[in-house]
DNA sequence: CTGTTAGCGCATTCAA
DNA sequence: TTGAATGCGCTAACAG
């Protein structure tokens, strides 16, 4: 029996109102609810279970946060500059993939885009309320690092997707895929085809993923250019406005000699592409072969369907959960990099011979290359 | 000077930390920080700001929270079978436009994706954590109706998202937008053209939109079927998998005597559709004109341009959390509905005649008509 | 203008 | 096995 009366309430009700229904002390409803059954009788904890029924109780996170300094949630934080951040595809499979995993441990997700550098400091000085976040940063590198170091003061456990933090942040971890090695087994792919004259057409909005792309291809390329056997030309383009980019590779395609070969630094790039050879003349893959990055769901909308590298963005939003809760949690330091492998996208947009022989995964490879075929506009 | 000594901790400093600092009470402290200034001198005010800064002070939601019974939070909560829930780009549209509202008052956003119904048991028996939440259900009225019902056990004001909330609801809000009128605008326009026979392609996975999209093909065509004027069918897909959806299309062109038009139920319906001509030998939109609805940037990928419907699911987002904050605050009751206006969306897959006449806004829908006829393969 | 008191809901600690 | 006391960080209400 409580000695204070409790105070009529609209709002809800809290473990005070269970306990006098119960008939029990506010600690034994707790363990109840807690699952400490080991402290609780049997009975007790029935009619304890049906109190919580009948009032509807559930627990509040305010007062349990408060109480054990936890927020019971992580930050999904993206620095953008399109107020529309959560249009892409890549962030929102790390987005769902976040969510999904701390949905199974009862924590929740809290997504934050910020378009400018002042919508930063206004989200540093305002922030709290989640354990740990994750952070995906467009823009150059050094513009990136900057963004990280002031995000570092939020002085919870951070952890970087697609990007390295810099060296004078020990604290914070990564999660990235293979994108270098990825863009370079792609390019290996395309020279064993004999191309001679390349277009790699990277987007205007730079992200830690399509620089390490672009990073990838010149590894492949370096030794073949140096021999004079090989020519990469670059093209940067808007990838916002997909008709634009079709029309600047179409007007690249019709100025100087065509090349064999068009790597996009994104799948929207890809498709531009595949539509700028069409434009042009040029038939896909017999004149130009083209490929994509990351193989979203969208890359099949193009006849042929787009070769690409897909990307385990779904993954790396659970991994990324992972992560941050062990260090949360204590189970594991900050500081930890870990980097997921893509693999090969088969599709219709290089010729077929080359598809079985692509990066490491034979068997996937092969199985995956009747993907596209069909597809063929025939 | 505080009596009892600040114990040392390893966590955030609370307000006690920058009371002590700048010999001040927390009182004021806290009414600095929410810059109720008339009751704080100058002076002191300045020597709590150098403590605030010092100390990296940044207020605890926790606390907050708990004290004013308000979680600076609002949920969007997601019932779809597919784990990549966000996956869709309605959704993300949604989701940004709440959170960037939400940002400007300091509030946050959590999203969940619920696969099934228990994981929506779970999701009601745990979730704390947010003043109010917008929900978006996929599947049959009935489904629906019954998660919603489910949802309403939380007890915190619901928005509806692209719905109406059942009778016994009355305290849920919603915020649709014109999916009924706009596709019998559409279809009234397809039938200008002289269509005699229109195929509708519907997606598998139901949404409410996709259903009210259909009620407006049966609203814009039932007069001229019931006259023998006309012959509508329909064909339902997955929209999941682009090839099938493409497939099933074209199986159906071959089959019977050939559409006029094809409207798909969304966009990517409707690019499924404008492959299936083109594999059918069937030019888009000579020989058939073909339709999407929503009018998302993917549209564009195809030759010609998708013509569809501009969804305002932006708006919506942030529409949805505006509403939902002024009945928090208890500015607005609950039970509001608003119904947001849809625009065509230009593009080259109806024949150019119909554009300028489609709508209301003839204006805009003029200046619009330009924007797809660059792309054609020409 | 500034300080004191009290209590929001919860779980750890200790006592019965 | 159960209960009571305590305090997490914050702010409304009131006292000085």
């Amino acid at each position: 029996m409580s000695k204070k009366p409790v105070a009529a309430r609209q709002t809800q009700p809290s473990l005070r109102h269970v306990a006098a229904r119960a008939n029990v002390s506010v600690m034994t409803v707790s363990n109840v609810i807690n699952g400490r059954m080991a402290r609780v009788g049997k009975e007790v904890a029935e009619r304890v279970r049906a109190a919580i029924d009948e009032l509807g109780y559930r627990p509040q996170r305010s007062g349990r946060s408060l109480r054990l300094k936890r927020e019971f949630a992580l930050g999904l934080t993206v620095m953008h500059p399109d107020r529309r951040f959560l249009d892409d595809p890549y962030i929102t499979q790390v987005a769902a993939g976040m969510s999904n995993h701390l949905a199974t441990i009862g924590y929740g997700l809290m997504v934050n885009g910020l378009q400018d550098r002042e919508a930063l400091a206004a989200f540093v000085g305002r922030s709290t309320g989640y354990d740990g976040f994750a952070v995906m940063v467009s823009g150059g590198r050094d513009e990136r690092l900057s963004t990280y170091r002031t995000l570092a003061q939020l002085n919870v456990p951070m952890l970087i997707v697609q990007d390295l933090p810099p060296e004078d942040l020990p604290a914070a971890s990564s999660v990235r895929q293979d994108d270098r090695g990825g863009a370079a087994a792609l390019t290996e792919e395309l020279l064993r085809l004999d191309v001679r004259r390349l277009l790699c057409v990277m987007p205007r909005q730079i992200w830690p993923g399509t620089e390490q792309r672009a990073a990838g291809i010149a590894d492949a390329t370096r030794a073949r250019i140096a021999e004079g056997q090989l020519v990469v030309d670059y093209l940067t383009s808007h990838e916002e406005d997909f008709e634009t980019s079709v029309e600047e590779i179409a007007q690249r395609l019709s100025q100087g000699p065509a090349p064999d070969a068009i790597m996009g630094g994104n799948d929207q790039l890809g498709l531009a592409a595949i539509q700028a050879c069409t434009r042009c003349g040029f038939a896909v893959p017999r004149d130009i072969m083209v490929t994509g990055f990351n193989a979203f769901w969208f890359r099949k909308f193009s006849t042929p369907v787009l070769s690409s590298v897909t990307s385990p963005a779904y993954e790396i939003g659970l991994e990324a959960a992972r992560m941050l809760v062990r260090t949360i949690d204590g189970e594991e330091p900050g500081g930890q990099h870990k980097l997921l492998p893509v693999h090969p996208a088969a599709g219709g947009s290089i010729r077929p011979a080359a598809e079985p022989k692509f990066g490491i995964r034979d068997g996937e490879a092969t199985a995956a290359a009747g993907e596209g075929h069909s597809s063929g506009c025939r």
